[in-house]
RNA sequence: GGGCGCGUAGCUCAGGUGGAUAGAGCAUCAGCCUUCUAAGCUGAGGGCCGCUGGUUCGAGUCCAGCCGCGCCUACCA
């Protein structure tokens, strides 16, 4: 409703300077500094006054008289040094609230395809992972909020070196069979915990034995040509941990679409084709001199602007394997269905929700669903992957597929570290350089992390503790079932309401915090909303029917309280913080508007007691409310991927 | 060295395309539970927006140069 209206008053000023000046302008609006302001200001005498070479306050004042009225705008004045603020018909506005009107959605039917999560299957997720796959999803589900199309997709780098070190803790400091590991995978101890450990045992014996690494390339070579027991290990080890981390990711309500593999990517020959098709075009070639003498390389200047020659970067190795980046360039063509190959997919988990997740296989099925061909992609990888991000963003335009490349999007982030007491709070010993710093990274090689399950555990429990001592007599697994919803929502709001590019230092007492800006305090005043719902009925009372005792001119009485009428335009904003967090790619613009919501709940909630209304039409109108905001409570927590318990 | 990012209240962070008196949360201090749940509400204090210069009617925001911090710059990903 707020959108549409900001909208209508855009293009009507826009025409009014069109017949005026004969200027064509883009009309913006933006929110007046103070709300004693009005609603809505109009600060285009401020873009015409350099054109016009005239005082903005003059320019305002020839537009105010110009403009003709404007549906739901009940007032309008010149104010400040130029500024056009508008005060909207509040009768108008309530009844287009309550009649459901709203702008329609403005995204295209074009399919878009986010690629977030994609842990290496070698070990448990950690906090790091937790902030990619909950931005990865938040925006999906903003996207989807605001009508678009989307798949997301989680790349599993199934034969990588990460995979690859845990095959060969396995075997060499183990002494693992397939077999062993197979029990062990359905053992009673965490085989991702059990991973996470090995992981960090392998790499610091590699520090100590350099020849070890030679274990390393052997199992790389296996597990490519898919066969021996390295490849056996490979596969039981991906598979169980891919398990792992969709468990984890399913407690905070994450899904997936489609899992393609890297396995597949190999053995489809999709890399072939890539290399193929760089090489016909002229986008990597071979070096005959050099330190990269025998790799086949992209010069540098494809992905640079002013680089030298050692700037160039390897795609396919002096050994003729393929780096990382290389397979990456060939997944995105596949994305744009560029790449003239595709995948064959079985069923890979069907979530208690009964969503569906598919992987890639390399056996032709029956039948399964269609992955792929999108119109744009958005990877969803942290900061300090964007050097390897421009490299297959380069691949693409040298191929010429230049739009292709243009909506490639690298939704990119920084990275969770730690405080240094979050270190010290785990037993982690740090260096004194580390003790200096602001923060320290997230090491999966020196097992230097928290683990995703542990927070996750960890905020259960502390919320557990509230809610026993706040409901004692519910039965125990409704406390468990509230109490893990409020851990969840604490934990993805914490991940959300720092904007994208800001690093987070991650400290465990800001974690576990239930109180000010978090996601529990957004919980908090959706379950009271509800409450008084819920409390009118047991007191035999019905919601009445607002459309028949709410009219134009009730809304208008009730809206002239300044109180109202602000708590109200600020409920009704939602549609509009949604769609310009899409425009921006920023999900904190969602989580901050979702505090802001419902401070204003809260305000509203203190302000006026509901239930004890005496007045007829007031108390309808506060019922209206009170069930607006919970209906937009609810709806920007769905967006958050946050639920609402049923009591706190 | 080069690339990217950051520097705003004691701490953690917001500050659409330059605009009206720079905002939240935490922490501190002072109040508010017989009432629809105090995971809440009200109020107070707290700021050379890293520094210097430039652009202009106007700069936390744009430009340049410094200072400090982080990340990247692998035949790892």
């Amino acid at each position: 409703m707020f959108h549409l209206l900001e909208k209508r008053i855009a293009e009507t000023f826009a025409s009014c300077i069109g017949s005026l000046y004969g200027l064509t302008v883009e009309v913006q609006t933006e929110q007046p500094k103070h709300s004693s302001f009005g609603e809505v200001a109009v600060p285009a005498a401020f873009q015409l006054a350099r054109q016009l070479k005239k005082a903005p306050k003059a320019i305002a004042a020839e537009l105010l008289s110009a403009v003709g009225p404007i549906e739901g705008v009940a007032a309008a004045e010149v104010a400040g040094n130029g500024y056009l603020n508008l005060r909207l018909d509040r009768g108008y506005y309530g009844a287009g609230l309550l009649a459901g009107e709203s702008a329609e959605s403005r995204m295209s039917a074009e399919k878009i395809i986010v690629e977030h999560t994609n842990i290496n299957p070698n070990k448990a997720a950690h906090i790091g992972h937790l902030r990619n796959a909950i931005l990865g999803d938040t925006f999906v589900r903003m996207m989807r909020a605001a009508g678009g199309t989307v798949e997301v997709q989680n790349y599993i780098d199934n034969t990588g070196v990460q995979v690859a070190d845990v095959v060969v803790a396995f075997r060499h400091l183990e002494k693992r069979t397939p077999a062993e590991v197979c029990a062990l995978v359905a053992g009673p101890a965490r085989f991702d915990y059990v991973c996470w450990d090995l992981y960090t045992k392998i790499s610091s014996y590699y520090e100590e034995h350099p020849d070890a690494t030679a274990w390393r390339q052997e199992t790389l070579h296996a597990i490519e040509a898919g066969e021996g027991v390295e490849a056996e290990l490979a596969h039981l080890i991906s598979d169980a941990i891919v398990v792992a981390h969709l468990n984890t990711m399913w407690r905070l309500n994450i899904v997936y679409d489609v899992l393609p593999r890297e396995s597949e990517i190999l053995h489809l020959k999709f890399w072939a084709a890539a290399f193929e098709l760089l090489k016909e075009r002229n986008a990597i070639y071979l070096e005959t001199e050099g330190k990269n003498k025998g790799c086949w390389v992209m010069p540098g200047s494809a992905f640079r602007e002013s680089s030298g020659d050692d700037e160039s970067k390897v795609i396919v190795r002096s050994n003729g394997t393929v780096t990382y980046v290389g397979k990456d360039i060939a997944y995105q063509l596949w994305k744009f269905g560029l790449l003239g190959k595709d995948f064959y997919y079985r069923k890979w988990h069907t979530y208690p929700n009964g969503h569906e997740v598919w992987a890639s296989t390399g056996q032709p099925r029956n039948s399964s669903p269609s992955f792929g061909h999108g119109s744009r992609v958005y990877n969803v990888i942290d900061s300090r992957q964007s050097y390897l991000q421009d490299v297959v963003v380069a691949g693409l335009r040298a191929l010429g597929y230049e739009e292709q490349a243009a909506n490639s999007i690298h939704f990119n982030y920084e990275m969770v570290a730690l405080s240094p007491g979050t270190c010290v709070e785990l037993g982690l010993e740090l260096s004194e350089e580390d003790k200096s710093r602001p923060y320290v990274e997230v090491s999966g090689r020196k097992g230097l992390g928290v683990k995703a399950d542990d927070l996750i555990d960890k905020l259960i429990e502390k919320a557990l503790e509230e809610v026993t001592s706040r409901h004692p007599e519910e039965p125990e697994d409704a406390r468990r079932r509230v109490a893990t919803q409020i851990a969840v929502g604490a934990l993805r709001y914490f991940m959300l309401k720092y904007t994208r590019n800001s690093v987070i230092a991650f400290d465990f007492a800001e974690a576990l915090s239930f109180e000010g800006e978090t996601g529990p305090y957004v919980q908090y005043a959706a379950v009271r909303a509800r409450n008084i719902l819920r409390k009118l009925e047991e007191r035999g009372e019905r919601l009445p029917d607002f459309r028949a005792e709410l009219a134009r001119e009730a809304m208008a009485r009730q809206l002239a309280e300044e109180d109202c009428w602000q708590l109200l335009l600020a409920a009704s904003k939602a549609g509009s913080a949604v769609e310009r967090a899409v425009r921006s790619g920023e999900p904190s613009h969602v989580a901050r508007y979702a505090f802001q919501l419902a401070q204003s709940f809260s305000n509203f909630y203190h302000e006026y007691p509901v239930l004890s209304e005496a007045n007829r039409e007031k108390k309808t109108f506060l019922l209206w409310m009170t069930d607006y905001f919970r209906a937009q409570l609810e709806h920007t927590l769905a967006v958050l991927g946050i639920e609402v318990p049923e009591y706190m």
